[in-house]
DNA sequence: CCGAATCACT
C-alpha cells in the first residue's frame, strides 16, 4: 500500500539522481589520494559535519516521525551538506542496516528534493542488497531503475538470482518477472549464467512462456553459452506449447555437443512421445540418455509403462518386459509404477496377473492408494468379479481412503455393466448426501447404464437434471440417449438431441449419424434415413455397411427401388459389397413388380457392379 | 525438492 503511493509519486517527478560512473570514480580517486597525503584541517571538519549531518537525518528517519520528510528540511539547511553524497552515502548503508523499507522511502524523498545528489558505488551496493534481502522487490527494482547506470554486477545479479527464487512473490505480484525482463532488455549489464538460468526456470514456474522467449532472445543476444540447465528449460517451455518436434531437435542438437539436460525434462518429451506410441523416438531418447551419462529414471520408465499399458492389450506385454527390467536394474517401483501394471493388467482383463502383482506390491511393503484400488476395482467390475469388486471397495473405505467422485464413478459404472441399476440408482442417489459432487461422468455412466438397461425414460430424465445442474455435457452423454431412442422408436427424439448436441458446439460420433439412419428405417420412414444419410456422405463421414442395407432393405420394402438403387451405387463408391440377402430382398421386389424388363436391367447393373467391386478388390 | 498414475467415451 504504502510502497505502491510512493512508486506513483517518483514516477511523476523521476529525476537523474547520480553521476555517470566516470564523475564518481574521479571524486572518489580524489577523495582518496587526499585521505593519504596532506590531509588539511578544512577537509577533516568537512567530514566530521558531513557525519554529524547524516546522524541528524538518521535520527530523525528512525524516530519514525510522522513527516519526518520535511521535519529534515526545516532542521538543516543545504548548506549542512544534507545533499552531498559523502552524507547520502552514510544515511543510506545506515538505514539499509537497521531498516529497508525506510532507507527507500529516504532514496525517494531525496530523488523528489534534490537533483543533485549521489550515491556511489559501494552505498547503492549495501542498499540494493539489503532491499534484496528483505525481498522488497518492487522497491529495489524501482532502484534500479532510478540508478541509470547500475552499481556492481554480482549485485545485480544477486538480485535477479533471489528474486527469481521467491517464487511465491513472482505469484503474488504477476508482473514482477515481466518488469524485471524489461529491466534486463534495457540494461547493458549482462548476467551470469546462474542468473540467465534462475530466470528462465522462474518465468516456466509462473508459466509464463512468453517471459521465457523473450529472456531466451536476450541471453542468446548477449553470447551467454547455455548449459545443460538451460536446455533442459528450453524443452519444457517448448513442450509445454506443444513444440515437441522442437524440443527434440534441441536435444538432439545439444546432445550432440555432450550437453544432456536433466532428466526431468527429457522425461516429459519421453511421456509425449509414449502417449503418442512413437515409440521409435521414446527408444532413440533413452539410448541418448544412456549413452550420454545422465540413465532415465524411475518417472521416466514410469511414463513409458503407462504408455504401453494404455495402448492396448498388445503392449502390455512390453510394459511387463520393461517392468521386470527396472527391477533386475535395482530400481525400486513405487506404488505409482505398481498401479500403471495393474491398470495395463486388468484393462487387458488378466486379473490373476495383476493380483499377483497386487501382493507383490504389498510383500514389498508399499501400500494400495486410491488410484490403486480404483484399477484394480475397475478390472474385477470388468471381468463381472463382482464380489471381489465391492469386498475391495469396502476395504479401500476401511483404509481410511474417502469415498471420492472418482471412485463413485467407478462403482457406478461397474454396477450397471453387472446389471445391477438399482444399486447405482441408490449409489447415484447418495452421493450428494455423503457430500460428494457429481461430476459430468457420474451422470454420463448412469444414464448409459440405464439407456443399455432400457430404462430410456430414467435416462432421458436424468440428462434433464445434469442440465438443471448446471453440468456442460459432453459427447458421451448424448451418445447412450440417442442410440436407445433410436431403438426404441423414437428416432425423431433422437435427432432432437443430435441437434441439442450441435447447438453446444458438440460435433457427434460418426456412429450416432448411423443410429439415426437406422431409427428412421426401423419406423419405416425412408425420407428422413435417406435425409441423413445424405447428411453423412455430405459432411464425408463413412456410413457403416450394415446402416446402408438397412435403408436399401427399408425403401425396397417400400417399392422405392430406384432410391433403393441409389443407396447401391454408393456403396458400391464406399467400396461396401452387397450382401446376398439385400441382393434376393431387391430381386424380388423387382419381380413382384410389373415390369420385368426394368427388373433384368437393375439386375444386369448390380451384377455389373458387383464384378466391378470383386476385380478392384483381388 | 522436482516431472508421474485411476472413472465415462458402443
Amino acid at each position: 500500500m504504502i510502497l505502491s503511493k510512493l512508486r506513483c509519486k517518483s514516477i511523476c517527478s523521476r529525476r537523474r539522481l547520480f553521476y555517470p560512473l566516470w564523475e564518481i570514480s574521479a571524486s572518489r580517486s580524489c577523495s582518496s589520494s587526499s585521505g593519504i597525503f596532506s590531509h588539511s584541517n578544512q577537509q577533516e571538519e568537512e567530514e566530521a559535519r558531513l557525519q554529524i549531518t547524516a546522524s541528524m537525518v538518521c535520527d530523525t528517519i528512525l524516530r519514525r516521525l510522522p513527516r519526518w520528510e520535511t521535519s529534515i528540511l526545516s532542521l538543516l539547511p543545504p548548506n549542512s551538506g544534507v545533499f552531498h553524497s559523502n552524507c547520502v552515502g552514510l544515511v543510506i548503508r545506515r538505514l539499509s542496516e537497521s531498516n529497508p523499507i525506510l532507507s527507500f522511502r529516504y532514496f525517494l524523498w531525496l530523488s523528489s528534493s534534490s537533483s543533485s545528489s549521489s550515491l556511489d558505488p559501494s552505498s547503492a551496493a549495501a542498499f540494493l542488497t539489503a532491499l534484496t534481502n528483505a525481498r522488497a522487490w518492487r522497491a529495489a527494482m524501482h532502484a534500479i531503475c532510478s540508478m541509470k547506470c547500475l552499481t556492481e554486477v554480482y549485485i545485480f545479479n544477486s538480485f535477479v538470482l533471489h528474486l527469481c527464487k521467491d517464487t511465491r512473490a513472482l505469484h503474488c505480484d504477476e508482473n514482477l518477472l515481466h518488469d524485471l525482463c524489461d529491466i534486463i532488455e534495457s540494461n547493458s549489464t549482462s548476467l551470469t549464467l546462474p542468473s540467465w538460468n534462475s530466470a528462465l526456470s522462474a518465468s516456466l514456474r509462473i508459466k509464463r512462456p512468453d517471459i521465457f522467449r523473450r529472456l531466451y532472445a536476450k541471453m542468446i543476444e548477449s553470447d551467454t553459452a547455455p548449459d545443460a540447465a538451460t536446455a533442459g528449460y528450453l524443452i519444457r517451455v517448448l513442450c509445454r506449447d506443444g513444440e515437441h518436434a522442437n524440443a527434440y531437435h534441441v536435444l538432439r542438437h545439444v546432445s550432440r555437443k555432450g550437453i544432456i539436460p536433466d532428466v526431468v525434462s527429457i522425461t516429459q518429451l519421453i511421456s509425449f512421445f509414449a502417449k503418442g506410441k512413437s515409440f521409435g523416438h521414446v527408444s532413440g531418447i533413452l539410448h541418448l540418455m544412456i549413452s550420454g551419462g545422465s540413465p532415465p529414471d524411475l518417472l521416466t520408465y514410469q511414463a513409458i509403462i503407462d504408455a504401453l499399458c494404455s495402448a492396448g492389450a498388445t503392449m502390455v506385454d512390453e510394459a511387463l518386459r520393461i517392468f521386470r527390467e527396472l527391477k533386475l536394474k535395482g530400481y525400486s517401483p513405487d506404488v505409482v509404477t505398481y498401479t500403471a501394471v495393474i491398470d495395463g493388467l486388468c484393462k487387458s482383463r488378466r486379473m490373476d496377473e495383476a493380483w499377483l502383482l497386487w501382493w507383490e506390491m504389498i510383500s514389498n511393503g508399499i501400500l494400495p492408494n486410491s488410484y490403486t484400488y480404483n484399477v484394480i476395482i475397475n478390472g474385477y467390475f470388468k471381468t463381472g468379479d463382482i464380489d471381489r469388486a465391492l469386498n475391495l471397495y469396502d476395504e479401500m473405505l476401511s483404509k481410511g481412503f474417502p469415498a471420492s467422485t472418482l471412485s463413485c464413478n467407478t462403482m457406478l459404472s461397474g454396477l450397471c455393466i453387472n446389471g445391477r441399476l438399482a444399486e447405482a440408482v441408490k449409489l447415484f442417489d447418495k452421493m450428494p448426501t455423503r457430500g460428494i459432487e457429481r461430476d459430468v461422468i457420474t451422470y454420463n455412466t448412469l444414464i448409459q447404464g440405464l439407456c443399455e438397461g432400457g430404462e430410456t425414460s430414467d435416462a432421458v430424465e436424468l440428462y434433464s437434471s445434469l442440465i438443471a445442474a448446471g453440468i456442460e455435457p459432453s459427447i458421451s452423454t448424448y451418445t447412450p440417449l440417442i442410440f436407445a431412442l433410436c431403438n426404441e422408436m423414437r428416432a425423431t427424439d433422437a435427432t432432437e438431441l443430435v441437434r441439442s448436441m450441435e447447438s453446444r458446439g458438440l460435433v457427434p460420433l460418426v456412429c450416432t449419424n448411423d443410429f439415426v439412419v437406422v431409427g428412421f428405417c426401423r419406423l419405416g420412414d425412408a425420407d428422413n434415413g435417406m435425409a441423413w444419410l445424405s447428411k453423412m456422405l455430405r459432411s464425408n463421414l463413412k456410413p457403416r455397411e450394415e446402416t446402408m442395407c438397412r435403408l436399401v432393405e427399408c425403401l425396397s420394402s417400400l417399392g422405392r427401388v430406384d432410391d433403393a438403387l441409389q443407396v447401391v451405387n454408393k456403396m458400391f463408391d464406399i467400396g461396401y459389397g452387397l450382401g446376398s440377402a439385400i441382393c434376393r430382398v431387391l430381386v424380388s421386389k423387382l419381380c413382384g413388380e410389373d415390369s420385368p424388363q426394368r427388373a433384368s436391367r437393375v439386375m444386369e447393373e448390380i451384377m455389373v457392379l458387383e464384378s466391378y467391386f470383386d476385380a478392384v478388390h483381388s
